[in-house]
DNA sequence: AACGGGTTTATGTTCAGTCATAACCCGCGC
DNA sequence: GCGCGGGTTATGACTGAACATAAACCCGTT
């Protein structure tokens, strides 16, 4: 019996899910464990850490390890960038530039990400299209005072999305999933039929405390985002 | 300069976003890393690994490891009880169940989840306030042959989510998101305008590749799902 | 009984070293 | 030139040990 560190994780799950140790219980402590699998404390260590990653144990010093109250599930997916996720489909991927301009950061979204009130933002509008068919509508901001190089782009060949992440790699975000009634511009846009329910995600990007880009995605009709855990 | 594995992620991150590692770039070694840090290399070691669980870093054995070229990024949320949901704002959660029925599971979700064809399921469907305002709307289906204690529960008092959670500890679920418009029904149970956008979370729960539970869950208007990463 | 400080203890982190494993690379044989 | 196999090497995993740290707990004082 091997006892790699992933062994004594699915065991430790086995236990819990067995009901052996129920949710709020405290598991032994690392040493009692290692001597039962027989393996050194970093291993036993190594594994525990790892379930409180997923989600599945609660750790504090000295007061030792339990199994979670309440199996806040810890979901954790991906977001691709467009063009990944409908290639991904097999579909034949294609971007629009819709509009482009230099502007004033307006009012609604100085407040949203705390902007000065002279900040000068690129507003673009643009389309992404999986087998000609609209797949998704995002309005963005790019905050020229934090990436003044947005000024330069052209943003006709290549997606503000795909240009950003090339330029500012590893950013914080905060992100926002809404339904919303299509308005009729987006429903033009977006091949829906005026109301129709549409899937939005907003999302806010930062780096070192400045805020880079904002951007409203919507997406066409029936669309679903997918994850698991 | 102490150089725990914190700083070391802190040194690697500022690294990549100084551009010295552009994403695709290698990095040295750990054995030159742990050099260059003064540290033992299993410290580099684990700044790295958790660099990779972040989504920032790719490792392959012998060939090295090298910034992700598409900063892929893995949002990582917690689908928290909805009672906790809703406490967190401060507002006084109330629960009620509205219908329970066991029955032959409806071949949408036979087809969805693999069911057998004569496979029982508890079919409840509840709603759950806000102070008193409605905030989600319930609809779910328990696998009777799964979990078979569950048809001995009523449900009148404890939601089944809350219940289920504590039976079941740590299964897979999948999960997914999407944009609906209300229908009439849904309308009056949330509250809201016929047509009116509804955000929707459909979510499978699964114990060792059987079927636990099925749920739709409608929001009220105006919700916002969030996450960060 | 309430409070405060010291002790104990379980986890957190790091270390140096070893073995395992995957994959690139180079050279041999054809 | 091509394919195959072994050598090299970078990461992956584990060990046993040590020290750090936070917090629970005990105990003595007020």
């Amino acid at each position: 019996m091997r006892t790699g560190y992933q062994d004594i994780k699915a065991d430790i799950l086995d236990k819990i899910r067995q009901n052996l140790w129920p949710p709020g219980a405290y598991l032994p402590g690392e040493i009692e464990l290692a001597q039962s699998y027989g393996c050194a404390r970093a291993t036993v260590n190594r594994a525990m850490r790892d379930l409180v990653d997923d989600g599945v144990l609660e750790r504090k010093r000295k007061a030792g390890t339990r199994v979670k109250a309440v199996a806040s599930q810890n979901a954790r997916f991906a977001i691709p960038l467009v063009r990944e996720e409908i290639e991904a489909t097999g579909a034949t991927y294609r971007y629009a530039l819709v509009e482009r301009q230099t502007r004033a950061a307006p009012g609604w979204l100085r407040a949203r990400v705390q902007l000065d009130a002279d900040t000068q933002v690129l507003e673009l509008r643009c389309m992404h299209f999986a087998d000609n068919q609209p797949f998704q509508l995002e309005d963005r901001w790019i905050n020229l005072d934090t990436i003044p190089d947005a000024r330069h782009q052209s943003f006709e060949a290549i997606s503000p999305n795909e240009w950003l992440v090339r330029e500012v790699p590893f950013s914080k975000a905060d992100l926002s999933f809404a339904a919303i009634n299509a308005t009729p511009e987006m429903s033009d846009f977006l091949g829906a039929a005026p109301q129709d329910a549409v899937f939005m995600a907003e999302r806010s990007t930062w780096m070192d405390h400045r805020n880079v880009t904002h951007a409203r995605l919507y997406f066409h009709r029936g669309y679903r985002m997918m994850a698991q855990f």
